[in-house]
DNA sequence: GACAGATGAAGGA
DNA sequence: TCCTTCATCTGTC
């Protein structure tokens, strides 16, 4: 029986995105979906969140009903949301939410590690990911994992670009691709 | 076990 | 250059 998972918004410039946490941790961000072929991961859970403020409640309404959030996962979300704004703007986010993975294959986990030290405003490649795990010829299973990463912006899957710099894919549109790495002032 | 996939490299036009 | 083909590896059903 799994524990039940909270969800909660995070209101940014770029729209409003949707994290769900578990008892461990972040366990999916999703993209805002207003105006974007996004609903990233938005695979519905029999368990879904008892407490959830994604919906369009009032701010006086949904901080009220935040202080029915355990204080650990306040403090998380407190993290994600600095953690997402820093990204957004371009920078380097000081501090992380625990990321729980639960159910990830170990090489999934692997991929997204090796991801998370890529820095701001920095590029590799599949092929290059697939050497940092130690696996030089896996590099269409890391695309594939790339695919499956539930915590994107956060786990920056769009930091990992196709050979040549060229764009790849993204699971949630090739849009918020362009865009993330915009902000980072990459241009491709 | 078969199939698909967010790749990469090589070869040919 | 661009396109096609094939090799490679992993996840999912």
């Amino acid at each position: 029986m799994d524990a039940p998972f909270v969800t909660l918004t995070i209101s940014t410039d770029a729209g409003r995105f949707v994290a769900r946490y578990s008892e461990k941790g972040l366990a999916e961000l999703n993209f805002p979906s207003v105006g974007r072929a996004s609903s990233f991961h938005g695979r519905r859970r029999g368990n879904e969140s008892q407490i959830s403020l994604a919906s369009s409640a009032s701010v006086k309404d949904s901080s009220r009903r935040l202080l029915q959030v355990p204080a650990s996962i306040r403090n998380w979300h407190q993290a994600t949301e600095t953690a997402l704004k820093s990204i957004l703007a371009g920078h380097s986010p000081k501090k992380f939410p625990p990321l729980d993975w639960t159910g990830k294959t170990e090489f999934q986990k692997a991929v997204w590690r090796a991801m998370l030290k890529i820095p701001v405003g920095r590029m590799k490649s599949y092929g290059e990911m697939a050497h940092a795990i130690g696996r030089p010829k896996a590099m269409r299973a890391v695309g594939g994992a790339c695919g499956a990463n539930p915590i994107p912006v956060l786990v920056p899957c769009h930091r990992v670009l196709a050979a040549n710099r060229k764009i790849g894919g993204f699971s949630g549109g090739l849009n918020w691709k362009h865009e993330l790495l915009a902000r980072e002032g990459i241009s491709l």
